[in-house]
DNA sequence: CCGTATATGTGCGTTACCGCACATAGCGAT
DNA sequence: ATCGCTATGTGCGGTAACGCACATATACGG
């Protein structure tokens, strides 16, 4: 229910210096961009490495830089004042981290949690507001994401309401899936419950009764899931309303396009 | 828990033709344009009645109209499959209904309900597009205006995960009441039930609580706070949240300017 | 004034989740 | 191999909210 203070804090971003660097295009967003505000935005964009735990944007704290995921994936986690904990949404290669630039907050009341370790594009604030405050292709892009991320915020709320721990398990489980290259994570039941906000016992029940129904193995951190249609069977209306919105509001090859 | 197929849903909007209307100015976004803005703007808007229970936007179907309350409040909900709701968001004279417009979606996956009765100036969907795309002072209120929104919603989430009914309850109560002239308001618990997604009695409960405790005085329809400090010390953090940050992105005679 | 519809009150068994305590099991370092 | 840390399993009592059934009370129309 509550998180401890993480020790990963003060890690600051290791620069890749690795000889196959993902392009931007791996991230969904930059992708979508038309030639001439690649050439303006790409010749910024610095590939960083993000550890497990480690805060990108603390609540209430201007944001310098946003990020745009590539194999990472970064949760949005309202902190209570006696600790606990709530994820809001969840972004990877589809998003970006950092709305709140453009939007005008400079801040939000979230805190941007490294929940699954990678790589991602970060580029100085000031440079996206700059190629925003043009009007063309970004953003309208950056608006439709926008959209997207206010239907994820309303589902979360729904599901918080009125489904089971195991069901939002599902739900969670499939949202992270999507964004990682394969069905595998590195997660602990500790990390999990305090994304939901809830106990980690009631991680332990669902995460049992979902290997029990031979849905997901998992041992000490890692987790697979190796029958999704079942996954998707069993969890709730959630995923699918969000995943369908977020399709359409961002189809392939067109987002871009305005 | 479940919501009647409303009986007036058929109901549509009538044109205001009281003598003194409200001008508007009494809605916040209408009231912080520049003045180039209104001239285009003002024009254009269509003071309308809105009576409670009607559905001004569904969840999925594309939106004609955008909607700024002057004294009314809209409620935005999810229905889900099953019938059972949950409130993501109040919209009153603060804000606008119709954000999906200019973010590109043209839809929600949430409805929009008449949660007070009253008068609500309605705009074109086109016509606020149109201005939106002018890329002046009105993009950068409603970009702000939708941060509040998503602020809104995380903070939603949070109490849903987090908060008794009673705490709920308060919450719901102080939104209602800061987008209203008076403490008093026409709400039945059936209905406030539906909002918070809770059964009935759940909200029967917390009311008698909060009435034996001397907050609130209701009978059969109606509720009124007779004591605002006490609800708000009974109340979760999530209230506050809220308030400070819609303060922080909207500062009276300064949102319209950029 | 009465009948009816609607709003609210109340009780009861059930369930999901909580908080806590503690047991077990895998994994890495020495 | 062993120790120790971390992750997971399990049991138990407590509580908030649920679903349901039904009682009461207020407003309103004829």
């Amino acid at each position: 229910m509550t998180i401890d203070p993480p020790a990963v804090k003060a890690i600051t971003e290791q620069p890749n210096t690795k000889a196959t660097q993902p392009p931007p295009e791996a991230n969904r967003l930059l992708c979508e961009l038309p030639e001439d505000v690649k050439h303006r935005i790409n010749p910024h964009l610095e590939l960083v490495e993000l550890k497990l735990g480690q805060v990108i944007g603390e609540a209430g704290c201007k944001m310098r830089y946003v990020y745009f995921p590539v194999d990472s994936i970064i949760s949005l986690l309202y902190v209570m004042e006696n600790g606990a904990s709530a994820e809001i949404a969840v972004v990877g290669n589809d998003g970006m981290v950092g709305v709140a630039l453009f939007m005008g907050g400079e801040s939000t009341t979230s805190r941007a949690v490294v929940q699954s370790a990678g790589y991602a594009y970060k580029l100085f604030g000031q440079r996206l507001k700059d190629e925003f405050n043009r009007h063309g292709a970004l953003l309208y892009l950056l608006l439709r994401y926008s959209q997207v991320l206010l239907t994820q915020m309303a589902q979360t709320a729904v599901c918080n309401r009125h489904h089971s721990i195991e069901q939002q398990l599902c739900r969670w489980l499939l949202l992270s899936i999507d964004r990682l290259p394969n069905d595998h994570l590195l997660m602990t039941q500790e990390l999990i419950a305090n994304m939901l906000g809830v106990r980690r016992e009631g991680v332990t029940d669902a995460a049992g009764k979902l290997q029990r129904m031979g849905i997901i193995n998992y041992s000490r951190g890692h987790i697979e899931v190796v029958n999704r249609k079942l996954l998707e069977d069993t969890c709730c209306e959630c995923y699918n309303v969000v995943k369908h919105e977020s399709e359409r509001l961002m189809p392939p090859g067109h987002c871009g396009k305005f």
